[in-house]
DNA sequence: CAAATAGTTCGTTAATCTACGAACAATAAA
DNA sequence: TTTATTGTTCGTAGATTAACGAACTATTTG
């Protein structure tokens, strides 16, 4: 079945979030981080943590991931819900049979 | 199994390419059709033909579509290498478990 | 060959993105 | 309550992106 409103703009704007190596390789770290402060995410960027705290802003904007205070840390992760969405949209997007069959 | 490396660039380098409405919607309007050429894609679009164009040529350099010239038009669709590819790549990101579960 | 058709490329402008230091909260510890 | 520690927000500068008209290329048709 084809992607179309809501779902067309919400899978480009999960696209879009993962469209930059830095918040990709955030997503991928998170997905198998047990702990995840924002400490721990940014000593393996070689990032400014201005930069880091950007692009985790971005991350959580879209809903992909959440943040959690947690004393004077901040805990992130996937967002579960919205990754299994995005997941699900993506798979839409891809199980659609390629019709076009012109080259 | 965790992405890294090219394939790490690579599906990024696809979600940037369908990070943007248009080019989304090129996607899976030539998902849908047979033929496909520049006009057919234009004309379902309010934007000029050169910003169409330009769309076309970023979605080719990434490898989603392909274009074939056939007399005075051009021909795109999807190129079923490399959006297998994308397939599989985000297939693998979503497969990851999410270990993460912080929040 | 001239004119029409179909797209691409060029040049420019406006907007958005990226990155970072510095300033600014908020909590924890001394 | 002062001082660290942990992050976020602000302001800014540079880079990239997006959009479009105009000019250009290539093919087809008259």
């Amino acid at each position: 079945m084809k992607l179309k409103g809501k779902n067309l703009e919400q899978i480009t704007l999960f696209a879009k979030a993962m469209g930059h190596p830095t918040r990709m390789e955030i997503l991928t770290f998170l997905l198998e981080q047990e702990a995840c402060y924002f400490g721990d995410i940014h000593e393996v960027f070689p990032n400014a943590k201005a930069t880091i705290s950007q692009h985790l802003k971005e991350l959580k904007n879209v809903g992909l991931i959440q943040g959690e205070i947690e004393g004077p840390k901040v805990k992130y992760c996937i967002n579960k819900d919205n990754w299994t969405l995005a997941k699900q949209l993506f798979n839409e997007l891809f199980s659609t049979p390629v019709k076009s069959n012109c080259c």
